[in-house]
Parts: structure tokens; sequence; C-alpha cells
DNA sequence: TTGAAAGAGCACTAGATTCATGCTATATTC
DNA sequence: GAATATAGCATGAATCTAGTGCTCTTTCAA
């Protein structure tokens, strides 16, 4: 399968919007009603990235999150690396060794693909992820 | 995580092995010996890869499995698919639409990270999955 | 023809992970 | 001090994954 938890989705579309939002803070309240997703579950997610200073966070009226950074500079990987832990695509490529490591014949191997799976994350950034999406079907009022 | 089930590492060991060992047929049980992974849920991936024809199995003493092609023409993504259903990244990109579709903001992206990902697997064959590992750390004697 | 080797099929248990949610506390603005 | 918003904490439900036991069928060989 090679998924992504629910944790990234979300935080990936949240981070997307706030990238096409303009706006300077955005509130969990606005992402919710936009996007649809789970309320408390975003806010535990943005709360680590906030954690984390991928966005940062200013409480009271007119508060929210806000990127820390423009977003082409910031990769999917590292997103994923701060929701999930890890990108990685066994257990012994994120340099817990498995259990089977004496006997494993492909390990190397395997190594090898989760560079490769790694790098497509760490090359894609979030204005690419924001970016592609508004071609298609823009989130905001098109300009006639 | 993006990480691979057991059933996926299981199966690519044993087809690994089988491909390095240069042998007509393999069995379960020599496998298990060498490999030490669990008899049987090896036997379980196995006899789905039997099925999908990646591996063409015989009874009987003397039996076992082999490899129905050549291991360089043997993707990584499809024995991942038959495994574990399918490579995707996220729900969506499986053809299955998320619940969230109509507010989701980023999945033509995630389509294209999927596409990338999928493609990394397409690109690795169990040739090479093999050989990677026969450099670094034998299975076989070594000649001296 | 009988016995041993080897895969085929079936169902269930336990554990881990993921998803989701409620409630309270703290900070900030007006 | 009232309203808005994030911060923090714990827990329950559901799903997925890993692992295992037992019986049946096929095939070869003695």
């Amino acid at each position: 399968m090679l998924r992504l938890t629910k944790r990234s989705e979300y935080g990936l579309m949240a981070l997307a919007f706030m990238a096409q939002s303009g706006q300077a803070y955005t509130s969990v309240r606005e992402i919710v009603a936009k996007l649809r997703i789970p309320r408390r579950l975003l806010a535990e997610v943005l709360k680590d990235l906030s954690r984390a200073e991928i966005v940062e966070a200013v409480r009271g009226p007119g508060g929210g999150y806000r990127l820390t950074r423009p977003a082409d500079q910031l990769s999917l990987a590292r997103v994923v690396e701060i929701l999930e832990g890890s990108v990685s695509v066994a257990k012994c490529t994120d340099g817990g060794r498995c259990d089977l490591s004496p006997s494993c014949t492909i390990q190397e191997g395997i190594n090898l693909v989760a560079q490769r799976v790694k790098s497509v994350l760490d090359d894609f950034t979030l204005a690419m992820l924001a970016d592609c999406n508004t071609h298609s079907q823009p989130t905001h009022e098109v300009a006639v």
C-alpha cells in the first residue's frame, strides 16, 4: 500500500489551504469548515506542525496559524516526517534494525528503494501540491 | 510512513532467494530455514504469488516454487500490488474516491506523488533487489 | 498401494495502529 | 471580563496486520 495516514493527509490539506488562502492567519475553524475534516484531529496535527516550526500559531481573536516559510521551501518529506515519525519503506530503512537483519537478503535493495521514494517526497514541495490543484479546481472564486 | 507490510517483505525476500538460488524448485521449508520467517505466513504469501502466476508450484517430494519469469522482468510494483492490493499513497489514488473528494484540495498533487512513487517501484526489478544484496553479503559460500 | 513430501484451503486470535472525540486550561484581543 | 483561539491530556472504537493450527489434495517413490 505504501499509504499515507490521515494525519499526513489532513496536515497537507491544511498547509496547502494556507498556502493558497493568502490570509495572514487561518484558524482551525475556517479550515474545518472548508475542508470538511475532523476538527480535533486537525488541531492535533497543526499543533505538531507548530511545534516543529512549520507553522506558527497566534491565539486569540483573529488568530490562527500561518506558514513560517514560503510554500516552495517546504517538502512533503519534512511534513510526513513530522506527522508520521519518518518516511520509511520498512523498519530497517529507518535506522532501526529489523529482527531479520542477519537473514534478510534484500536489505540493501530495500534501502535503495526507500531512498528513491524518499527523494520523491523530498523533491515535492508544498507549493507544487497547492498549485497542482489550483489549475483544475480553484478554491477561490475565478476572476471572469 | 509509507511502509510495506510483512507480506511484501516476506514475499520479496522469498522471491529474491529463489532468484539467487539457481535451483529448479524451492520449497517453503527451505526458504523458512534460511530466512527465518514465519512458515505459515510465507506459505500464504507464496500461494497468492502462485495464483497471480508470479511463481509456479509443484507438489510432492522435490517440489516447491519457482519463478515463472526471469527476475529482471518482474517489478516490485507488481509484487506489492499482488500482496497488498495496490500501490497507493492515499485512498483516492487507488481509483477509489476518498470521502473528502469534493473538498479535497490536494487530490491532483497527491496523485502526482503517487505516480512518482509507483514508478520507483515499477522501475525496480527483482533482479536489482537480489543483486544489490549479493554484492555485500553473499548468501552462498564465497569462493576463496 | 501405501507412506512421505509439499502445496492448498480455511478461520480465528491477539496485538498494534489509526481515527476520532470531549473536556479543560491558557493566551490574547477588545 | 467576555469572546476567540490554540494547548494539552486521555481514552474508546474501529481497522489492519501478524501469526498460527489443522485438514485436504497432489505427487513421487519405495
